[in-house]
Parts: C-alpha cells; structure tokens; sequence
DNA sequence: CGGGCGGCCTGGAGGC
DNA sequence: TGCCTCCAGGCCGCCC
C-alpha cells in the first residue's frame, strides 16, 4: 500500500506529536509479520528511550531514540501507524504498540501482515540488510533523467518495472509507477535500453511531480492509509491512470487500458504513452 | 546476471 | 444466503 508520500505524509504528521516523548512499554501482541518481531532485542533498544527524530528512507518509517538505536518500521501492504490515548481498546490486527510517557500509544495495525518492526542500531542503518542495497531518493539530491539513465546501462526491463526496482530508486510502488508514467507519457512496457536522454528528464521531472503533489494531497487512500492521526489522503482523486481502466483519458479522450507486467496492474493511455 | 514469478497473509468484491 | 475465485498499495527468494 503505502508507497514513498504516504509513509511521508505519515512521518510528518507523527514527528510533532511524538518528539521528546519517551518509550514506557512495548506490547506485541502477535509477532508474525514479514519477519518474526524480536521482542527482547525490541524492548532492549527501545525501553525507557527518548524519540529525537522521526526520518523515513525509502518506505521505511525511522524513529531514532537516545541510546543509539532506532526503531524501523514498515507497513507491507495494509500498515497502519496510529496515535491513539493509551486507554483506547486493542483494535483488530493491531499486533504492536509502543506505550509513551504522555499517555498515548503508537500502535501498527496490519490485516496481511506484510510489515514489519524491527530496532536497529543508528549507526548500522546504512549497512543493514534492509537498506544496504536501496537506490536513489526521488525527492532528495542526486536524482535526475541523467542518474535513471546511467543506471538503465545494459539493462532492457520494462520501464515501469525499472522505475518500481527499489535498488534503482526507491518508493515508487504500482501506483505512482503508472501515474508518473502517465504524465511522462511514456508507455510502461518500453525498454529501458530504448528511451531518449530528453524522455529520462521528463520521466524524471514527472516522478518528483507526481510524488510531492501526493505528498502535499496528503497521500493516496484506497482502503487502509491513514497518517499518525488516522486521517486519509486525497491524492486519489487526483489519480489518472491508476485503477481507471475502461475510464476517459483526461488528457486525449481515449479509454485507459490495464495490462499485467511481472504479476502486477499497469494502467496507461494508449493514446497518450508511447 | 537481470528479470519474472510465486509465496507470504487477510479481507473485500463479484460471480454463480 | 453461501461458496468460490480473484484481486489488492510490498518485498523476498528462487528459478531460468
């Protein structure tokens, strides 16, 4: 579900409620997510720690504590990260919460499980598995129609794949591939090796586009995203291609098409992605 | 090796 | 009403 401008969205909604606030009690309640929660490594780094910041890479949702460790969450596909009074009864498939000093608890619902809670030394994030072999931020530095160029370099994946590889670049996932494929106007099932240095700038262009204006409309939310204070996005209104098959081109009138790329939904115009 | 596919889970939608 | 199949925003490991 969440790609990179919820997990933003979501990151900037909790960073000023839950600064300077401090961990009390960790319940889990079912630690069976994408991998097994370590529950004594996890109260061991986050016990009695202080929040300092709150940071995302990639799709990953960073919370530094004092002591050096930082406490890594994940949503999969049906995440959801909350902020609710302590007293607030357990709701269903909610499998972790983080107790805080003020009275509230930081709690992970997640239907499907896909997610993950893990506590990592700060230090040992970058060389961590899960991070070692991440790509590019879209929205940071270093990021450009040169840089997907360089890296597209004897390969020949369909452009929307490529775009959706997270050790290329990361955080755009089915949704915002197709949308910023859309805007580009460049067709999902083309060969990286066959895309001119003028279309990687305007497929750059697009994907920053198309990712800070989700991020300003406070992400896209079809069934499950909420950010830290429950509240959806609106981003889905704004959507053009993604989950529009059947429906009217906006920008040429004709029918958008859904096909199958790697087991996943692509939507495009034929008519305007060539 | 790059790239495609199945598997991990649950729930909702739609067909019969 | 029920039962079945398909589909879903991510990621990983396996296979060719």
């Amino acid at each position: 579900m969440p790609e990179l401008p919820e997990v933003e969205v979501l990151r900037q909604s909790l960073e000023p409620l839950i600064i300077g606030d401090t961990i009390a009690r960790v319940e889990v309640w079912n630690g069976s997510l994408r991998e097994p929660v370590d529950r004594r490594r996890l109260k061991r780094l986050t016990l009695g720690r202080t929040i300092r910041s709150v940071r995302r890479r990639a799709k990953y949702l960073l919370v530094d504590l004092d002591g050096g460790a930082t406490l890594v969450t994940h949503l999969g596909m049906s995440g959801r990260l909350t902020l609710v009074p302590a007293s607030t009864p357990r709701e269903p498939h909610e499998h972790v919460a983080f107790f805080l000093d003020s009275g509230r608890r930081l709690r992970l619902r997640d239907p499907r499980r896909f997610g993950l809670v893990i506590a990592i030394k700060t230090a040992d994030l970058d060389q961590d598995r899960h991070f070692r072999h991440l790509g590019i931020e879209p929205l940071g530095n270093g990021f450009g129609g040169s840089e997907l160029e360089d890296r597209a370099r004897h390969r020949r994946a369909p452009v929307k794949s490529f775009v959706m590889d997270a050790r290329v670049m990361v955080g755009v996932g089915n949704i915002y591939a197709s949308e910023a494929l859309y805007r580009a106007g460049i067709h999902p099932t083309r060969s990286v090796s066959r895309i001119s240095s003028a279309r990687w700038q305007r497929l750059a262009d697009s994907i920053r586009q198309t990712l800070s204006q989700a991020v300003r409309e406070g992400g896209t939310t079809l069934k499950d995203f909420a950010d830290g204070r429950g509240r959806g996005g609106l981003f889905q209104i704004s959507l053009a291609a993604y989950d529009r098959e059947g429906k009217t081109c906006h920008r040429c009138g004709g029918t958008i098409r859904r096909i199958v790329q790697s087991g996943r939904s692509t939507y495009y115009c034929p008519g305007c992605q060539r």
